[in-house]
DNA sequence: TTTTGATATGCCGACCATCGGTATATGCTG
DNA sequence: CAGCATATACCGATGGTCGGCATATCAAAA
């Protein structure tokens, strides 16, 4: 799973949210680092749905424009711990390595 | 930085290693998980080595096969210190909203 | 003995998620 | 009135990965 899919599911998992208001609360998660575009939020939407991690909740229309309402699944649930538990596996894997060699190299590389 | 790529820098993290070997490397660390082929595994590292992050250690002959070892150059430390944290960072995140969303939700979703 | 599998590097086309831009439309603000 | 935020949606380009193939050596299995 990608960085952007990862995050579009974290943001669902907060409750239903409008296609809009994903991109601006992954926005906020990461500190302003991510802004999904247009295309890769809407496509990542329907791919999930697709995938049945997603599905819509409802629909609005808030002046005139609509809103479409997304929430997470039971596997869209699943899937993000799965992917969350692998991530949190290899960070650890990695900073140990990390640790190890600073030990060893003392600071100095090419 | 996908995933195939971190692992890369994760193995060459623990010393130089050649090509086959970080495979090798790879699919022990993630038991057995990922096993990157070959085309994925040369193409990162000669794509890691233009952009710095990794270079050629030594080159050895055995049994008349080619083993070309790389390492970890500063930048790629650098580069894969900040990418661990920032996957720390989101594993944070998720795990803490998926904690809530059990709390709230109880355990029954679509 | 032949063939399969492991070792080892490298090239190639295909796939597809993401990027970047555009289109459309409304409402608020400078 | 121009620009920006809101909101959805489509499109071509990019690029990392996948999957397969080629090449070569050596050991083990059939």
């Amino acid at each position: 799973m990608r960085e952007p899919t990862f995050l579009v599911l974290t943001a669902l998992t907060g409750g239903p949210l409008h296609g809009y208001a994903v991109i601006e609360d992954i926005a906020g998660m990461t500190g302003g680092r991510v802004r999904l575009r247009a295309g890769t939020l809407y496509a990542a939407l329907d791919r999930l749905r697709a995938e049945g991690l997603i599905e819509v909740d409802r629909e609005e229309i808030v002046q005139s424009r609509l809103r479409r309402y997304y929430r997470l699944t039971g596997a869209g649930e699943q899937s993000l711990t799965a992917e969350t538990a692998r991530l949190r596996a290899q960070a650890t894997i990695a900073e140990r390595r990390l640790r190890a060699r600073r030990i060893q190299l003392g600071g100095a590389t090419a």
